[in-house]
DNA sequence: TTGACTCCCATAATTTCCCATGTTATCCCA
DNA sequence: TGGGATAACATGGGAAATTATGGGAGTCAA
């Protein structure tokens, strides 16, 4: 699972460490890390190849000719499978860093089965907006499942 | 998987450079390219060998008479095994080229189990497709499932 | 001999890999 | 509980390998 939020510099060769936890969850499960355009928010996302690989599967499922499928196979072209230095770093793709807006600091943001990295300009406004809604409507009422696989 | 989204130059004699990414998914799983006319979009669609052997096999579950059967089997006459030079390359038929509106620059697009090859102009027109139908419908609510192969 | 095609080599640009260093966090023992 | 030792982490730079691409020599057929 990835938790917790932190930033990081990213450097004149777009390089970035991904947080050290980021890194131990990955490697602990053997996965590699995709990075894409964020569907719905400016922002990167980060999960598992194997999560990846389920939209992937759920392509074939649909309807070949349907806008679902359409969309899905972009994310896809969005999407690039990164390689670690020794230095636990990747390079991040100039698509990437230009559509979320990226310059020279990333703010790593863990969300459960993924991640977003953010512009720190960006972070900071969605941030504030989530803290809006929140006084605005109260806490979302959750309803909690034990884990069925 | 095919991932990721790049530019490559196609030179005087059609030859382009397959993404590296894309080759090694290739040799990895020491499968034959092959490229054929999309059948829905105005692109080359590349796969590998065994994919393309998978679209055979549901042709013979057809009805043999059928249109759908028809259409298959000249898609079948139009789809090409490549060869790769020493430096990465394929020389992309004529057909093919004619098909997708290729000459000079080819956008290779990863969407997984397979590829597209779009001519530039064709490739942001139906990129600006995706983000408007993403932007009316929102992102594709899916239901993931864990492999199961 | 010309044209089309294949195969191979050359090179420039990019990417990857590795080592070095400062900084932060963790640990252990007094 | 403090404070120093040790390990882990983030970051910088440069060497080495890979990639993309241009061009030419050899082959075969018309």
């Amino acid at each position: 699972m990835f938790l917790s939020t932190s930033y990081n510099k990213i450097d004149s060769k777009s390089r970035v460490s991904i947080p050290a936890s980021f890194r131990l969850n990955l490697e602990k499960n053997n996965e590699p890390l995709v990075l894409f355009k964020s569907l719905q928010l400016k922002c990167i996302e980060g999960t598992t190849y194997s999560r990846m690989q389920m939209y992937i599967n759920a392509i074939d499922e649909l309807d070949a000719l349907s806008d679902e499928a359409f969309v899905l196979r972009m994310m896809m072209a969005d999407s690039f499978e990164m390689k670690f230095d020794t230095g636990g770093r990747v390079i991040i793709p100039d698509i990437l860093m230009n559509f979320s807006g990226l310059t020279d600091k990333a703010v790593f943001m863990g969300i459960g089965e993924s991640f977003y990295i953010w512009s720190p300009t960006e972070y900071e406004s969605q941030y504030t907006k989530s803290q809006k809604i929140l006084k605005e409507k109260g806490p979302p009422k959750l309803i909690l499942k034990k884990q069925s696989d």
